[in-house]
This record gives C-alpha cells, structure tokens and sequence, in this order.
DNA sequence: TTCTCGCCTGAGCTATTGCTCATAGCTTGG
DNA sequence: CCAAGCTATGAGCAATAGCTCAGGCGAGAA
C-alpha cells in the first residue's frame, strides 16, 4: 500500500518535474494537467528536488570552480572564496586570480562608508591593486602591513599602497620601515615609534586584508626578491617553516614560528586567527602546502585561487 | 573583444546559474555576490538557461514517457497524448493505460455543465470505465459508437456505456443494432430508424470520444469477439486494412476502407479529420501499424499508450 | 572627433512561486 | 467500532522571478 502510493506519489512528482524544468510550464499549468491543487503541484516539484529525481549538470569550466569554492568555504569555514578556472596556457598565471582580487576590491572600496583595507605581498595582490577601477574614495584608508623599505634602504619597487592610493584618493600608511631589521631587540624598539604604531593601529582595524602566500622552499619570493638570505631561508625551513604571509613564516600546521627572520620582521603579524575578514591570494602546485597550512591554522579566513590549486588544497 | 566579452559573460551565466539552481540561491543573493542588478542577474540566469550551459536529467523511468508524449503530440500535432511506464512483467497489459483513461473520464465528467463522452471498443476502454470514480452527473450523456448486439443476437457482453452510465447516473445511449448488418441495404435502412438516428445524433455532438484501436491481422479483436468471420477478416486485409476504430478498418495511411465490412457496418464512422477530442488508447506491438495509420490518418486526435508503443510509432 | 545605432542596464510592475496555517481524511491502536 | 494522531490538502499571503520600458553607454562609421 504504501510503497504503490509512494511509488505513485513519486510519479507524479518526476511528472511535475520534468513539466516544470524540461517542459517549462508553470505550476499552475501543471496542477491543471495533473488535476491538482497548485499547491499540490508546488509540493510535487518541490519533492522532485527534494527526492533528487531531477539532476541539475552545469556544462561549463566554471561550474567545476564554483563547486570547488563551495568545497573550500565549507570545509575552512571561509568567509569568501573564488576560485577561477585554471588557464592550460600558463599554470602559474597569477591574472586570473588578480583580476578577481581587484574586483574584490573593487566592492570593497565603493562603498560610501569609510573602509579601511591592508594589503600584503604578493604578485596577485600587486597586479589586483593594478586593476583596481580608479574611484573617488578620500574617506577610505589604506594600510600596508609590510615594511617597503627593502634591504638596500631603497623604497621597494611594489608600492601597492600607494597605487591604490593614487586610484582612490584615499589616505594611504606605508609602512617606511625595511623588511627585517638586523635584530629583534631593534625591531622591538622600531615598532614603537610614533608612526609605525599609528600604520599598526590602523591596520589592527582593517576591514579587508588582502594578502599574498608565499611558500618556504627555494624558490621562495621573499628570498627571491632579495628580503632575506639564502641562510635565512634556509634557516626558517629546518625549523619547519612551510609559507609566509607578509613574510611571517610558520609551520605545516599554520602556527607562526617564534624563531628565526620572524624576530626581525618588522611586518605586521597575522591574526590567529583572522578576525578581519583576511584573503589571501596565490595559485600553484608549489604553494599548495604553504596555502592548506595557512588554511587550517586560520592565518587567512578567505582564499582567491585557481581551480588546479583549489583541487589540490583539497585532495590533501 | 566581443569573444572576450561574450566569454565572460558566459562565465557569469554559468556563475549565476551554478549559483541558482546548485546552490539554490536566490536571484537577489547571487546578484550581490556578482555585484550586479537583480535584473541582471536575472539575465544571466535566463542566458544560461537559454544557451544550454545548465541542463535537466530526470533519472526516473517517467522521464522518457513524458518525453515521448510530447514527442508524439509535436509529430501527430495531438490535443492530448499521454505514455504511461510499460510494464516489463506484462507488456501488453492494459492497466496503466486504463488507469490513464479512466483519469481522462473522471476529469471529463468532473464538469458541473453537461458533456457528452462516446465510447468505442477495446479492452482498455472496458477496463477504463470499471475505474471511473462513481460521481453523480445526471445531465452528462454516453453514447455508444458501436452496437452492442453480437453477431448471435444477446446483448454485448461489453456494455461500456451503461457501466459508465451506473457509475455517473447519466443518461445513456447505447446502439441496439448488431455489429454488422447482412448487406449494404439493410445498413442503410437501419441507420434511418429513429433510435439509431437519435443516437448517431448524440454522438455526433460527442465533446469526448474515447475509442480502441485494433489492428487487422489473424488475431484481430474484432474477429476473436466473433463480430466478423475469418473470411470477412481475410477479405479486408486484402483490401489493405491494418487497423480499426469501433469496427471501421482503415488502411496503412489512415483512409477508411470503402468496401467489404465497411459497408454493412452500424458503427458510428470516425470523423476524418476527427472533430471532437477523438482518444485512442490501444498498446502492444502488433498495434503499432494501426496506431501510426489512425495518427497520420487523423482518425484520432489523441492518444494514450505505453512507452514501448510510443517509441515504436515514433521510430517507424 | 562626433554622430548614430544598438545592446545593455535598472526601475517598476505583474506573474509565479514558496510557505504558513487551519482543516479534512486516513491510519493505527485501543 | 471508535477515537486519537498524523499526514495530506487547499486558501491566502509574502517573497521571488520575469518582463517591459525608457534611458545610457560603447562600438563603429563618417
């Protein structure tokens, strides 16, 4: 009896489905051809879905993207996650991710009311601030949370906040100060001056931070462009370093290591764990780790990537 | 440009269909999440839908009959078609489309203003009126397509209209003539007579006509029940009958033969093309021939069948 | 460069859908 | 056989979606 019923019911269900998503008639159609209440037809339908008798196929490199977001955002509990369909031309094409950085920032900026955004390292953070749309924006702020000054006492070459300053009008606090300082009792002393604690006090209260991934291995970009040396680096990997955020270096598990360049750096330290709304933003196979270490110690709560990288985090 | 612009705006179609239907939000959520108008979003959901990036699988085994129904109404250009699931264990049962029939009866005579139903013959009317839902309708009218006195002069055993009539308290006309007459004359003659012009009358106002269809080979319905001899059969397949409707053989394209039986017929003709919802309701492969000629004959204008019937038609 | 054409956009309205609640019918247990 | 509980039903309302129209923006031609 009550399987025929439910057999029926189901039916009637996969009936009013296929009338509706296949046919494309509306409900009330239906309840005239299924001689029911629209009511009924609505349930009808609504059963089709919930039995899962329809199946909905996204034929389209994104829909691969939008699940694997989903898969992420669920799964480190995330705030915000894009992932961008992996370009087969150039794996490590950092302009994909960029371009939806800088409509994140986009959005962020324009609103009315102040905002304060901190920006980190990062190419995809450069290029995002390069493809920001200019706006007016004079009320919002703009905080970096690395030293500029780079290790030949030069103003480093990626002044990201001030190009987004330039497109936004907005007060903009870099932060003059080099990446490491030569000891950490002279880091200690240094972030206590007046306008380093004014740019820390500022980024402490930042809507949006917008970071850049770095992974700890020889090919580090923080070695690479010259911040720290060769035995730095490698000094940082025996004690378990896996990635950096603003050059923060920390360990497979995502706590940030209290030893090493960490003492020196003048950057400001990421929040464990992040209480401003902290994306970061990097693509390929050798971030992987640095990426899902930074996940799961909640160094970051938002993550922009690409789908190769998105399905590598998971399938660790 | 335009390929780069079509690209993306596919890409968001996708995003907002994903969004839609996967993710099961709402247009306004998905309008934020894009930074768009709803109306946009709306757009996008629309284009995705209208470029097939998103499509519908319904895994149920009804699917296909609601697909071959409406495959056959395109083709035959029907008012109503229905395809019920075939049995596996019974393949030319006639109960799921009974069922369907006695559906079609029950909604027909639902209504308060009177209707006039004609019922023909074949196991699936029968069997169709024994469901019919019991329903006071005092003003409706059934009338009989075919006489219901056998070849040996007792009364049809297959009294359709006043089964239908029991059960609907409506007024009844059934055809007190035999199946066939001895000669053409004697036809004609009958067929003046004021109870029988009364019920052709009747019929032809019919507003529902519900008739089998049965084919003209050695296993014939007509010629098992006894209405016609092996000779009589023998000689109409010659002429080229293939099927027939209440009595009336037909040809492969669907003409009513002018000859034989045909002429000493008391039956009610099928109206060609057929003016009233004419429904056949016949399964089973060796009708398929019958079925495909009444369709494309227009002896009927509906049809309701099984699904291994249908897919045959439609691959003829 | 400026004009024209045409597509895209957003506002606002209407149709459709989803949901809640009170009611009716059915099932199950006493 | 009756009563109690549960599920299904239909009315009505609030939310959502679809559509039309006027206006704006950009591409392409002169």
């Amino acid at each position: 009896m009550a399987a025929e019923n439910d057999k029926s019911r189901l039916d009637d269900a996969a009936r009013a489905g296929w009338l509706y998503f296949i046919a494309g008639h509306t409900q009330d159609e239906i309840a005239k051809m299924l001689q029911v209440s629209r009511a009924s037809a609505q349930r009808l339908v609504s059963l089709c879905l919930a039995e899962r008798l329809i199946t909905f196929r996204l034929e389209h490199p994104i829909a691969a993207c939008m699940e694997l977001a989903a898969r992420l955002k669920e799964r480190f509990d995330l705030v915000h996650c894009e992932v961008v369909p992996a370009d087969p031309a150039a794996p490590q094409a950092v302009a994909g991710i960029a371009e939806r950085c800088a409509n994140l920032l986009d959005s962020t900026l324009r609103s009315e009311t102040p905002v304060i955004v901190a920006l980190g390292t990062g190419r995809a953070v450069r290029a995002a601030v390069e493809r920001v749309t200019p706006i007016d924006r004079p009320n919002h702020q703009i905080v970096s949370l690395v030293g500029n000054i780079s290790a030949d006492g030069s103003a480093s070459f990626y002044d990201t906040v001030g190009r987004l300053a330039d497109r936004t009008g907005a007060r903009h606090y870099p932060m003059p100060l080099p990446f490491l300082m030569s000891s950490e009792d002279e880091r200690n002393k240094m972030v206590r001056i007046e306008p380093i604690a004014k740019v820390k006090a500022v980024a402490a209260k930042a809507d949006l931070r917008l970071v850049g991934i770095g992974q700890m291995d020889q090919k580090a970009q923080v070695h690479i462009d010259g911040f720290v040396t060769r035995d730095e680096l490698f000094e940082m990997m025996r004690l378990g370093a896996i990635g950096e955020i603003t050059g923060w270096a920390y360990d497979a598990k995502g706590r940030l290591l209290k030893a090493g360049t960490n003492k020196r750096l003048t950057s400001i330290p990421p929040e464990v764990p992040a209480k401003a709304t902290t994306i970061g933003a990097a693509v390929g196979a050798a971030k992987v780790p640095a990426i899902a270490a930074a996940l799961n110690g909640r160094l970051i709560n938002g993550l922009i990537t690409d789908e190769a990288t998105a399905r590598a985090i998971l399938e660790r």
